[in-house]
DNA sequence: AATGAATGAGGCTTCATTCAT
DNA sequence: GATGAATGAAGCCTCATTCAT
């Protein structure tokens, strides 16, 4: 593939995943996606081989991106608070960056198989890079841990994205709490 | 409206809430669900303005339902973790009797405003039961608390919706869990 | 079905014949059709499951009357020659009387397994049907003398179908003139 | 014309013999053809203004080199008998070795005049050259008689082209065949 | 001359909805 | 009220052709 394909593969998926973001599958046109990005219906068609193909090129691109960052940032991170930490930020500023893009998240076609699988791949991914975190800390079960500390997280998710007034404090303020509660619990007197 | 009708109206969403619940709703025909109810499919748009009405009022349904046996639990148990337990196990058990019905929740039609207050508005009563448990129980920042705590139920009931062999052991011992962490922590020692 | 539908399957049956005999497969829309039958373009698929399905339908249909007919009038007559006289008379009438459809012989779908095999039947049953005639005669050798016969009309259609000039007395010329030559040869001076 | 356009000229034409014999006009795209000749897409519209031009200068090289291999062969033939048998092996032979590219004679373009005329064209010759044969030896009505000939052997084309299993030996055997019963007719007791 | 990426008109098919019976 | 045949708008995708390089 020659650099001004490679490019205008980029601006196709660039251009999916805003209109598919916005409108989710199955309420976006293919014409959509190529009026957006400038070009004629049938191009698309000559980088993707269908409106599936290319929502799952579009997701998984999100995705990989979103997992490729995360083990920078547990890279970084010394110990398990600060690692947890990274990850409540990056799991929240994902969708805080992506405020805009909510249906992308919820639409996807149904009864595709490729996807599913795709899809149930990076979950796994996810919580396995979480639960080595827990792992090296000596948690025990830390398959039931990483999956309540990501289920924390993203339920926070929803607020980001349909709450238009979250700021990026707010969003320092949940990752804190977060962490906390994990680590301690609520705290609360056992009755 | 009299006997037969009301019958007919819930023999329709019994219908609907089966398919939609199979397939989602774009991937939903209307002739699917008259015909699983054993109608015409003009008989449908007797009870129903349109096919997105259906599915709200399948949702509706649903969703009445689950709060008021959420309210029905909550007021049967006592004292804090007695009643998150109860919290707790409503949702996984409501997960785990729709196990076959998993496209109802990822699927819903977009843009459709209606839908969308429609589906706020539950999450906001159920989150305002949480809540409620909580500050009776005189925890600070219940709003946050109460969310990470579904968050938690909700990420779970993923494995619930997409593990085939999950029993109702595991299911308990998963309400027990989530309870524990979330009342004392992960109990990790601080680093 | 019911009579109404029954009759709007003959009445799309008709129409398709029309068209398709005029324009060919591939050059036939499906609007084309269900405009000339007044119909809406949604209902032919009410009827056929496709294109390819109703151009099939169309052609068996044609087919099978053709093979009735043929049949009844071998009935008919009496002895060889007369018998003869019958298959060349209705070979000739039945393209006489399809002059303006000629594209349904010569454009159907390729690589239509199910069309295909079809048409080798009829083929095979129309073969069979002369073979048998010959046969009765006590004519050595009478599937390549049938073969050769219905060789001899075909060719014959093609005047037939392509000059816009020819009457009813020289389809009847031709007829004896075939029955003839397949009798007697061309009784030229072997040389 | 240099030499080399001339060789991919007629490279072109090969390749497009190929393809549109196996798969007919209709179904066959123009990228088949000019991968299969290894050239670029574009090239093909430097050496043929449309896909409907290339079909038709297939199909007259292919008919061009039919009549010049028939007059050759009738020319050196002597007598009827010899002449008639050159024409009917020619004929047979050439549908021999054609085998694979049936639909190279069944799927040509629709309502395209000029291909129209074209084949009318190569038929009145085709004709014309057997009809000649036919006058020499004397013959009435060779119009009739030429058409009734190369109407048996266009029969037995079939055969050929639809039987894998057919032999030279075969081939041969039908070609005297013919022309018996050509001369001689089936010589049925008349009834 | 050769390329092949880009174009966009056009066709098949689906399916929510209507309405005459 | 119930039916289901009919409608027709809408969208995915194909592929002959063009044209900048």
């Amino acid at each position: 593939m020659s650099g001004a394909q490679r490019e205008k593969h980029e601006v196709i998926l660039d251009s999916a995943f805003e209109i598919f973001g916005q409108k989710g599958f199955y309420e976006t046109k293919i014409s959509d996606i190529t009026e957006h990005a400038g070009i004629a219906k049938g191009t698309m068609y000559l980088y993707f081989k269908s409106k599936e193909e290319l929502f799952i090129a579009v997701t998984k691109r999100d995705w990989e991106k979103f997992l490729r960052d995360l083990q920078f940032r547990i890279k970084q991170a010394d110990g398990l608070m600060p690692k947890l930490q990274q990850v409540a930020e990056h799991h929240l500023e994902y969708y805080y960056e992506r405020k805009s893009h909510g249906k992308l998240f919820f639409h996807a076609p149904n009864n595709d198989p490729e996807l599913m699988r795709l899809m149930h791949g990076f979950l796994t991914r996810y919580m396995a890079a979480v639960k080595e975190v827990l792992e090296e800390a000596g948690m025990p079960d830390p398959d039931f841990y990483a999956k309540a500390f990501i289920g924390m997280l993203d339920r926070l998710k929803m607020d980001i994205l349909f709450e238009g007034e979250f700021t990026r404090e707010e969003l320092q303020q949940r990752v804190e709490q977060t962490v906390r509660l994990f680590m301690r619990g609520s705290e609360a007197e056992l009755s």
